[in-house]
DNA sequence: TTATAATGATTAGAGTTCTAACAATTTGGG
DNA sequence: CCCAAATTGTTAGAACTCTAATCATTATAA
């Protein structure tokens, strides 16, 4: 099996497992990685959300107006600059973070079980290092 | 940084870097595993090509109508089953499925660059172990 | 043998994400 | 100071994928 079926199948397969986890808070897909971000980075700007969830400035403006729409964050503009969002989460919207890293944390269970303590640990540790190669060039 | 984020941020980063080599192609982002998957499986079903790519059988119909429209495959009957299509690659469609193969190598050589050997085996065996226990329950 | 269920694929329509163009604001050089 | 360029976010519209419903064919079982 290649590099390229795996990595696809294995994130396809995670994606999948998320969202039938999440099913009952109403999040659509792209919100999860969101909230996820904010949990860490509470006040960010929409250029940085975009480009550290991988997704196209464009794009993040709609998934913030249905995240907005059901008062998940706020947008809120700060230091007199007024080209930037600043992006909020609610209180219903930590609630809803915590759900979804609850999740990643179960899914990172199930994905792990069976492993060695050493093989999940080296796993992690290469993902870590490819993707930071990958990044600062 | 958690699983979650590393396993969604390397498979943004493969697959934006595979659309870059891939974009003399004219290839849409749903056809590169297709065609991977049909230099392996030639004439396989529509609904084993769905479940191995991991789209639903009705987004396979869509891909497989532009693929269709661009003479990368035939649809064929066979065996007076006329229930099941199966799917086959054109010439054409041989060779884009070899420039296929060949982005997904470059990538992965640029990949596990700086890797070592035995690092670069490790993960792949456990990404391995992970999709196999993922998928035989 | 025929009615019923299951299977494989398509269609219809909603929801997401993308690219390209645009608007508003800020920055920086002359 | 002022105008051109860069920055941040939005809009418009195309493309893609999903769910649900449907069509045609095949398998099952009374």
């Amino acid at each position: 099996m290649s590099f390229h079926y795996l990595l696809m199948a294995n994130q396809a397969i995670y994606q999948r497992r998320l969202m039938e986890l999440l099913s009952d808070t109403g999040l659509t897909a792209g919100q999860p990685k969101v909230l996820d971000y904010l949990e860490l980075y509470d006040g960010a700007s929409q250029k940085d959300i975009a480009a550290h969830c991988y997704i196209e400035p464009a794009s993040l403006t709609s998934v913030l107006n249905g995240m907005e729409a059901k008062g998940l964050i706020e947008r809120r503009r700060l230091n007199g600059n007024r080209r930037t969002f600043h992006i909020f989460l609610t209180g219903l919207g930590s609630e809803q973070a915590k759900r979804v890293r609850e999740a990643f944390d179960q899914i990172e269970a199930e994905t792990f079980d069976g492993l060695t303590q050493e093989q999940a640990a080296g796993f992690m540790k290469t993902m870590a290092d490819i993707h930071r190669r990958l990044t600062d060039s």
